[in-house]
DNA sequence: TTCAATACCTCGGATCGCAAAGTATTGCCA
DNA sequence: TGGCAATACTTTGCGATCCGAGGTATTGAA
């Protein structure tokens, strides 16, 4: 699961904001259970993409729980379409070797 | 590159016995120039090969240049297997996430 | 003879994923 | 009422790994 957290947080965040809790159970959602990351997975990996100016976030409260509420900036869209498109000629030059 | 290039260099070997530096030519031929491993990555990384019992190596000489040749064992192409196999799953597990 | 290519080895930094442990709140159920 | 599961966030530290950089040695071409 090395280098590819990014992309993965990125792209689940694509169709709107989401708390970090959230983002986990979207992602363990969406790929049928394939990736069900540690909260010290992405936490971290959240304060990175904040840092580096892709997510920015505020605090909101549901059902007496704060919640640091996250979404993608504009840098991160372009971010997001960069390195999807580095997946897909990864994924390709993966399946050319292995095949 | 983390945490593929196992399954890179097993890829690279299922067609038959190849040096270190060997390996890594063919990998940048076979991907047309996407995977270009560093040495500090390729010789580490068939040491653990070797020692995890998934390669075994003999020295050989060629044109006066000593030459460690790797092959696979026969547990190295049931791992071979099992990596492709975890790999088609990963692919298409980010393909659903990113699209 | 000097340099590029071939071929190997090794050290050290930097990054990163993740397990683990901690805090706090809400709500269910016995 | 008490306790436990689920929700939600934070931080620490280990282990793995990639790779840049430097080192050794041989061959052959310029």
């Amino acid at each position: 699961m090395k280098g590819h957290v990014d992309l993965l947080l990125l792209s689940t965040l694509r169709t709107g904001p989401l708390h970090g809790y959230g983002v986990v159970e979207k992602l363990r959602g969406l790929s049928e259970g394939a990736f069900d990351l540690a909260e010290g997975t992405v936490y971290p990996a959240l304060y990175r993409l904040e840092a580096a100016g892709l997510l920015s976030s505020s605090w909101t409260k549901a059902n007496g729980r704060r919640r640091r509420l996250y979404e993608l900036t504009s840098r991160g869209r372009g971010e997001l379409a960069r390195e999807r498109d580095e997946w897909q000629a990864f994924a390709h030059a993966v399946e050319v070797v292995v095949t």
